[in-house]
DNA sequence: TGTACATCAGTGAACGCGCGTTCACTGATGTAC
DNA sequence: TGTACATCAGTGAACGCGCGTTCACTGATGTAC
């Protein structure tokens, strides 16, 4: 057995996180198996080693997603916890960010690609599914209050809604009114009024 | 001159209405020339008497859904109004309902688009911005307490998530769940709580 | 009114490029002796 | 320890298909006389 099986697992990594970060920015259709070999350092040849399809490809990179061992900004945030902000609150406010907004490739699969997997296969839309309960079970998690799981649901929507809806805007000024609109309407929801980050 | 410009103007709306309808259920690189022209009962060499490219298309086809005269469900309703509802909760209620769910063609681009529409060129996203802005504005007259532009943005956020994030899950109980709970969410942000429709 | 003409919407074949996929080959490395 | 061998990750050329675009042609229809 030449080249270790821990080589190979290594390299297959490699195209995974390319592939997961070049499908992420820019979606299925408009990245190449090329592109995202040469993105890992390998020619295009060599991709059928380690995986069948292109669709496979993508739907074990949004899969992917889920097995992170890294702390994603949006989920736990990189500063020292505030002992003011629950878990929750801090969600919330890392999905809000400005950061987040900005990062086409780190960002929550949850607003990278919801075109693509609405239209993906049954693998690609079970990996979102997971993803979104996840999030949707941090949330609720942290609400205490009656209704914690509607309020919870709604929450997501609002995270959603409020970056997908605003990086499609051509207007900074608009996109940044909606993004803090919706931000400021989540921390309502989940009870966490109190002063705002600039 | 033969072909009056009548007819001429009459093929293109036909192409455009038939890109309308494939582009917003498929999505752009998913829809040929060939599809949409076929779709319009003509074949697709004719394609560039009317347009000078596929993305010059997409734009139009986009800004499409601003001068459409006929009300959509979801900005007007079709039952006469209910002197219960004021204009804001028709739309609501219309945007969180089961039949905009289903409604891949004839759904509101805010929601069947994004993805493209965030790569998408200047044209596509003036658009985009033009369509938000209107749902934007009929839903900030309907608001007169106090932060009626903040809310008005929220509730654009939860529209769009709620639709978005529960049309991407293959388990038909949560997306309804998700679907319901942001329609919850944004009648309470409205101001317009009350008996909710089945 | 009728006829010849000109225009150009529409047709369908062809072109060319990019990309997913295949394949013959290379060469690095683990194993057997 | 050293050497021959076998495996298979990786290379890069080639294939084939689909699609956006072009083009020579057709034929329907408005205009001029």
């Amino acid at each position: 057995m030449p080249y270790s099986a821990k080589h190979k697992r290594a390299t297959r990594e490699r195209i995974l996180e390319s592939a997961r970060r070049l499908f992420n920015s820019k979606g299925f259709a408009e990245v190449s198996i090329g592109e995202i070999m040469a993105d890992a350092d390998l020619s295009h040849g060599g991709f059928y080693r380690h995986f069948s399809s292109k669709g496979e490809l993508y739907a074990e990179a949004v899969r992917r997603f889920l097995c992170q061992e890294a702390p994603k900004p949006w989920q736990d945030g990189r500063k020292p916890p505030s002992r003011r902000k629950t878990r929750g609150q801090r969600i919330v406010d890392a999905y809000f960010s400005q950061a987040h907004f900005d990062d086409r490739e780190q960002c929550c699969p949850l607003i990278g690609l919801p075109s693509d997997v609405a239209r993906g296969d049954d693998r690609v839309k079970a990996a979102y599914r997971e993803v979104l309960k996840r999030l949707l079970e941090l949330l609720q998690a942290d609400l205490k209050q009656p209704r914690a799981r509607e309020r919870a649901l709604a929450l997501v929507a609002l995270c959603v809604g409020g970056l997908v809806a605003s990086r499609s805007l051509d207007d900074p000024a608009l996109a940044g009114e909606l993004r803090r609109a919706a931000h400021r309407q989540a921390l309502a929801t989940g009870g966490w009024n109190g002063a705002l980050p600039g």
